[in-house]
DNA sequence: CTTCTTACA
DNA sequence: TGTAAGCA
């Protein structure tokens, strides 16, 4: 009754390749089922692909993205994981909101710089009209 | 034709 | 990760 599915069928499903799904098993993300040499995906594995999809989309590494999962296959009662998520999310907002306010502050020295070449560019353009006049 | 491994970019 | 080669 347990529904399988080859890595074709999962890499269109995730919208990847089927060279992403490899990478992420030689990266010991995912260990599919081997039946001679062909790759059998199950239930857990597609959990574990949307798992490592969600991660990828957050920002994490597949450093991160690994232990994240592979609490997911440990402790059952999801706590662990819950709260290293939890923590990682954390510190992934708080990375990202540095280097926002990073950003805004070249965006306004930026800005700073454009208004002063313009002051200066248009300064010379007069001063210019001035002179062959 | 699809999958797999291995190697290189 | 993409691409390609050589197998099964």
């Amino acid at each position: 009754m347990s529904e399988t599915w080859g890595i074709a069928e999962l890499a269109a499903e995730f919208g990847v390749t089927t060279r992403t799904i490899r990478f992420y098993e030689d990266k010991d993300l995912i260990a599919p089922e081997r039946r001679g040499q062909r790759r059998v995906y199950h239930l857990r594995d597609k959990v574990r692909l949307q798992l490592i999809m969600r991660g990828k989309r957050l920002g994490f590494s597949l450093d991160e993205i690994r232990a994240m999962v592979d609490l997911y296959d440990a402790d059952p009662t999801e706590v662990s994981q819950l709260r290293l998520f939890l923590d990682k999310l954390r510190e992934r907002k708080g990375l990202l909101t540095i280097q926002r306010e990073d950003i805004d502050q070249v965006l306004k020295e930026i800005a700073a710089r454009e208004a002063q070449c313009e002051r200066l560019l248009s300064e010379k353009q007069t001063g210019a009209k001035r002179a062959s006049n």
